[in-house]
DNA sequence: CTTCGGCTGACGG
DNA sequence: CTAACGCCGTCAGCCGAAG
């Protein structure tokens, strides 16, 4: 049976979410902000609305250039578990959707509507999605449906906000033939540029580059992405109930430091942080991560795993700290801008007799060749 | 030979 | 005036050690 699979992608959404909060910043310009600690605007954008957008202020962004682009914008703290809130009531609408729901981001999940047989039927049903969302949480979203995530991803981008665009199997290859690269997912700044030096700018060019020229330029598992994307394959299966791999906290200090007192005292109030996350969600872990990043990029990571899985608090703080003192043996001079600590070797507790997503029988994470 | 722990880097939202 | 820049999470690839 033929595969339809739909993308919903939630329109700037937490600048949405704010503007229902606080409708006098309907028709303004909307910036939501990650702020860092270290005062003066430091920080980057989260989510910019549309009015802010047309201003060229884009994610990721720092703040300080948003605010060069749009000196009048609302800008505005990010209030991640007020959103995630938000999120849950809207993921539990689509849900109800298709049986074969995955979620991927706070603002994003993928559906798999086989089941309703043609892309017509399919779009018919996203049509029904998001006339509930609207009339339930008061959001928009944009939708795409395609043969497969690949095609569903992009088409969900093509028409924003509140889009809705559908790519059957048959117009795939004219769809994707004129998009640049970067539009495939996976490609970012690096390998477009790598592909650039090759003047493999568009879908179109790089259809005539052999897998296994593909492979050698950025690996095996790219470049046979990067092969199979371009014809518009993609195997990956839309996959329910997955399950979270790592949880980390990181902060920025307030100023560059090595001093061991203040970054043990830091990674202490992150340990609590991240022991909180997998107490909540019954996850035991085996494994305790230091992250440290200096003020120009350089980001370091050291690692410990324990012998048994366990849940203690004590076990994140003392070998995390335990890393912190090694690293700082090491690398005396290295000044910290920012520092996290990760778990990972995660077991989730098993709710009923539901199996874990890791149970072998379906491993399909690549894309396939070709026959 | 494969697997695992440990680490880096690219990428997405 | 200039340079400036979060906080997550996923996966692949590489290395050396171990099975």
């Amino acid at each position: 049976m033929k595969r339809i699979v739909a993308l919903v992608d939630l329109d700037a959404f937490y600048a949405q979410v704010e503007e229902l909060r606080n409708p006098k910043l309907k028709g303004k310009a909307v910036i939501v902000c990650m702020y860092s600690a270290r005062g003066k605007g430091s920080g980057a954008v989260a989510t910019a609305n549309y009015e802010a957008r047309k201003l060229g202020v884009r994610s990721g962004m720092p703040i300080i250039y948003a605010k060069r682009k749009a000196k009048n914008a609302v800008f505005l703290p990010a209030d991640r578990d007020y959103y995630w809130k938000v999120s849950a009531r809207v993921m539990d609408i689509l849900q109800t959707y298709s049986d074969l729901f995955e979620q991927v981001s706070i603002d994003e999940a993928y559906l798999d509507l086989s089941q309703t047989n043609s892309f017509t039927a399919a779009e018919r049903l996203a049509k029904k999605m998001k006339s509930e969302i609207l009339q339930k949480e008061k959001l928009t979203c944009s939708i795409g449906i395609g043969p497969n995530k690949l095609v569903a991803k992009i088409a969900a981008g093509v028409k924003k906000p509140n889009g809705l665009v559908t790519v059957p199997e048959d117009a795939v290859p004219s769809f994707l033939k004129p998009l640049s690269v970067g539009k495939l997912y996976g490609v970012g700044p690096k390998t477009e540029g790598l592909l650039a030096s090759l003047n493999m700018r568009s879908v179109k060019q790089l259809k005539t580059m052999s897998l296994a020229h593909l492979q050698k330029l950025v690996g095996s598992a790219k470049g046979s992405m990067l092969y199979n994307g371009a014809r518009g394959k993609d195997d990956r299966p839309v996959q329910p109930g997955r399950q979270k791999q790592q949880v980390s906290r990181l902060t920025t200090m307030k100023k560059d430091t090595s001093s061991f007192n203040s970054l043990a005292e830091t990674v202490a109030s992150l340990s609590t942080l991240v022991h909180d996350t997998v107490s909540a969600q019954k996850i035991t872990f085996q494994t305790v991560s230091l992250i440290v990043m200096s003020n120009k990029m350089e980001q370091i990571s050291r690692s410990h795993s324990l012998t048994e899985p366990t849940t203690a608090k004590k076990a994140i703080q003392d070998t995390v700290t335990a890393l912190l003192k090694t690293f700082l043996a090491e690398r005396p001079d290295f000044q910290v801008r920012r520092i996290g600590v990760r778990v990972s070797g995660l077991e989730h507790a098993i709710p009923d007799s539901r199996k874990p997503a890791t149970n072998g029988q379906r491993t399909l994470r690549t894309f396939r060749k070709p026959s």
